[in-house]
DNA sequence: ATTTAATACATTACATGTTATATAACATGC
DNA sequence: GCATGTTATATAACATGTAATGTATTAAAT
């Protein structure tokens, strides 16, 4: 067994550390969400989020509502053009924006996903660390401790496995 | 001005959110080791503290300490041994196990960092979160707020300027 | 009106993580 | 003592973020 540095270091390594804990989390819900049986990447929901909650918005738009940089958003928003979930016209008034909407495909998942799937998450999320309190470096050994004893995949309440 | 929707959706994206916060930390942190003039990436400092730490590791031990996967602290080590910070020698027991140390280079560039990078980036990290508590979520906020207003290079008691 | 600057998006190159798999060295069972 | 499985590392392919830069369109200035 191998001390972990990077949670020895403590405030040091934060930076490092709450990207390891987010990058764990995001892969678990995505496993939750392949149990699901939806074809959807994680990190492209909050482009379907921010669509669904604002209307149509423009690339540049999008990239400042999820945080990324605008590469980033032109990207995936390729990716959700080509798996159908949204649609992308020039806006009328300025021909360099270009205004992304939810297809019908894309809005049917949204209200699947707003249904089945993210009270799950989110439910799963905050068994992990909805009760948590105190420093914030106790509250991240407190979670990476719960992720090691159980994956969100097993804190799902949907999740019932009686026989 | 769009609203900042993994933000908005609270524990659901708690895994985008961390990642984020963890990306934009690492990149302030690499801002002041920039400025002291130092060659070295934000990532690879755990490499090498790790040794510090505990002496002589494997790559398995290695990516085990950091918390990352084997090809990438194969890559990193990589990296570092290009740089002269490390040195690597088959375990004399076992061929398959390659010992990475530190060289007199790499142990100087630990020495330096201890003294004078290290409490500074950790003070600043501090500054920024050492006196919060409550709610995960809260405190979240309150680091990207603090970012926001002052990034860690800003926070750095070393950063004097004083005409 | 035509030049010039600014804006929005696309593209390129790169960084750093992952999974899947190949290869070499060690361990085991017959 | 050789076949077989396991382990440690390397490599390849991919995902997803970034910064830097190109290009088309709009806005502004003279």
């Amino acid at each position: 067994m191998v001390e972990d540095v990077v949670r020895t270091l403590g405030f040091l390594c934060m930076g490092s550390r709450l990207r390891r804990i987010g990058e764990r989390l995001q892969a678990d819900t995505q496993q939750v969400i392949d149990e699901a049986g939806l074809s959807i990447q994680a990190g492209q929901y909050p482009f379907l989020a921010a669509i669904d909650r604002a209307g149509p918005l423009t690339i540049g738009e999008l990239a400042q509502a999820v945080g990324i940089t605008q590469p980033g958003a032109t990207r995936t928003i390729g990716q959700l053009l080509e798996l159908g979930y949204v649609d992308i016209q020039p806006a009328p008034d300025d021909q360099r924006r270009r205004l992304v909407s939810l297809t019908d495909k894309g809005q049917d998942l949204i209200n699947h996903s707003k249904k089945v799937i993210w009270p799950r998450i989110a439910a799963a999320v905050a068994d992990l660390c909805g009760d948590l309190d105190g420093p914030i470096l106790e509250q991240l050994a407190a979670i990476e401790d719960g992720l090691a004893a159980a994956p969100l995949a097993r804190r799902s309440p949907a999740k019932e496995e009686n026989a």
